[in-house]
DNA sequence: GTGAAAGCGCTAACAA
DNA sequence: TTGTTAGCGCTTTCAC
């Protein structure tokens, strides 16, 4: 800055207006300046301006496990809309482990980054045992969690599960069966109470013996399968609570012999990239994934600019699609 | 800070040292300095401490799309390794357009972060306008690239290809088709040049006709796919230069009634999670893509703390995993 | 319209 | 062992 305030023959000030606030400098000067810039090729250093005013137009987008796939897209909406506003994203892992959370709080109370977007599944362990590590910084939660009191741009995942429950209902299957993530998310408790609820309307129910919970994946559809598979009175339809294990069922229930949908039909959740390639093509709940990714970034943007934020919870539709892994059952054709 | 020197009546040197280097302050001073912190919450400023030390203890990883579910494992290598020497990470997405890139390499002259994970694919275009903006910071490149001189770590890709390639010949094929990414990307390149070579070994090479390029993706296998289903002579064997491409390719074979791999064999690479759950399940090239994000990173973070780095360009071998995709062509058996 | 100077929160050289 | 102080590079009053 000093260098270029001497090449042009101004003072720091100057320079710093010229860049920040053209229209209070002379055209004259600050073409001068301009043109120095350019032929120096001097870049702001943002530290500095972080320090001295307090802001980095930057984002910290946290989640519990950046493997999972799902977030791909998620976080591609999320920049799109964030590069829009002129912010970037700083995306971070914290493997739900209490001294990675509190790192990159500590990140955020340093104002680093001007806001948090939150994918919080399980309620994170700093908030048990320390209510002071959540920075008094603006934040927005991208699932609902009934510990933290902060704007939300969530899923409408119990519709999610409905519209699962529903498909499955209309083809005529009465015997269902379920595969769960960890009941302790929110956004799993309510998939899973819009499908059993859902499901209820019809005078159904997933018995205890066909409802499968664990951390989902490929080895959860496939313990799933092994024991549907086997079981003596044998669903003729199955909800997974995403793709992927959905993908681990399918390639077992066919390695048991089973035919997809014609003994057993099978809806996803997610609708990845790869759902329709399989086969037969899964039919699943598409979540949206960019455009709640961008919702939120808008929501954190508005919320630390100040402007006007308008509701507190957006709540994103999800939408059924119907594909080939999905069909009445036998005793029905 | 000041704050936390007066209610230990101490300077906010003290506070400083007992905090960065304890053993220069006596004990009773630092208890009494760690306690104050411990009541108040204080956390330090790491902008001001960037802004003066020149460091940020933080490493940038630039990738053309962050929406390619292939990123996510190697992130999570990353991650890991950055947490344990004390980085953390900013994951940034280029899209391969110019402005962006520029944004992000601002961010790195201003010290925002230490040094840069470069996974780039395409030479981008910043160079080819500016060569004064790749900045003087550590730079890890994560595929060989012409353009830039720095430190590699990358897959060996040449070595994906002839692995390919083996397999396929050593099962009887001989008339083999290649589905392949962007040619222009070295990685592409050498799994071409990999594959091609070792068939050539044989005798054998893949007829233009047989040879698609494009972007990677569900849609170009499905082409493919189409394209060899229709063809007069048709190749017993596909070779596919990543796992998406090659879930197209399965199921719109499936799709034409042609038989995996009774039909035609199907190799894969990267080994994605979902490619044993496929039906068939895929063979394909596996990718350490966890251990290479950890050894680029260790490598960049030497260079950053100028520790004897060693060689300067790592070689990560990928491995075979054959699985039922592929077979010997019918006329083998 | 422009310049001088204070200061963001911290670290490190130097002094005591 | 501890305190004083300069200054990292910038923005922003407040004078002129």
């Amino acid at each position: 800055l000093h260098d270029v305030a001497r090449s042009a023959g101004v003072s720091i000030a100057t320079v710093s207006r010229a860049l920040s606030q053209p229209d209070t400098v002379r055209k004259e000067t600050r073409d001068r300046v301009l043109q120095v810039i350019q032929e120096t090729g001097y870049r702001t250093n943002q530290v500095a301006v972080q320090l001295r005013t307090g802001t980095s137009r930057s984002l910290m987008v946290l989640v519990s496990d950046i493997t999972n796939a799902f977030y791909a897209e998620f976080f591609k909406g999320i920049e799109d809309y964030a590069r829009s506003r002129g912010y970037i994203i700083l995306i971070g892992d914290t493997s739900e482990d209490p001294s990675s959370e509190q790192d990159y709080f500590d990140l955020l109370s340093s104002k680093k980054a001007d806001g948090l977007l939150w994918n919080v599944d399980a309620t994170p362990q700093v908030l048990a045992t320390d209510s002071r590590t959540l920075p008094g910084t603006p934040l927005v939660l991208c699932n609902a969690n009934d510990r933290i009191d902060a704007p939300t741009v969530r899923i409408d995942n119990d519709l999610g599960g409905r519209l699962a429950a529903e498909h499955l209902i209309g083809l005529g299957h009465r015997r269902v069966a379920q595969v769960c993530g960890p009941i302790a998310h929110d956004s799993i408790a309510r998939r899973y109470a819009g499908f059993t609820s859902e499901l209820a309307k019809s005078g159904c129910s997933v018995p205890d013996d066909l409802t499968f919970a664990g951390k989902l994946g490929i080895e959860l559809g496939r313990d799933a399968a092994e024991q549907i598979a086997r079981h003596p009175d044998p669903p003729t339809a199955v909800f997974a609570h995403n793709d992927v294990t959905a993908i681990g069922l399918l390639h077992t229930l066919l390695n048991r012999g089973l035919r997809v949908p014609d003994d057993i039909s099978l809806v996803g959740y997610d609708d990845m990239p790869y759902a329709p390639a399989m086969t037969p093509d899964l039919t699943t709940v598409r979540l949206p994934r960019r455009r709640w990714g961008a919702a939120a970034c808008k929501m954190l943007i508005d919320v630390i600019e100040r402007n006007d934020v308008g509701q507190t919870e957006i709540i994103i539709a999800p939408e059924l699609k119907v594909r080939g892994s999905s069909a009445p059952p036998r005793s029905m054709r």
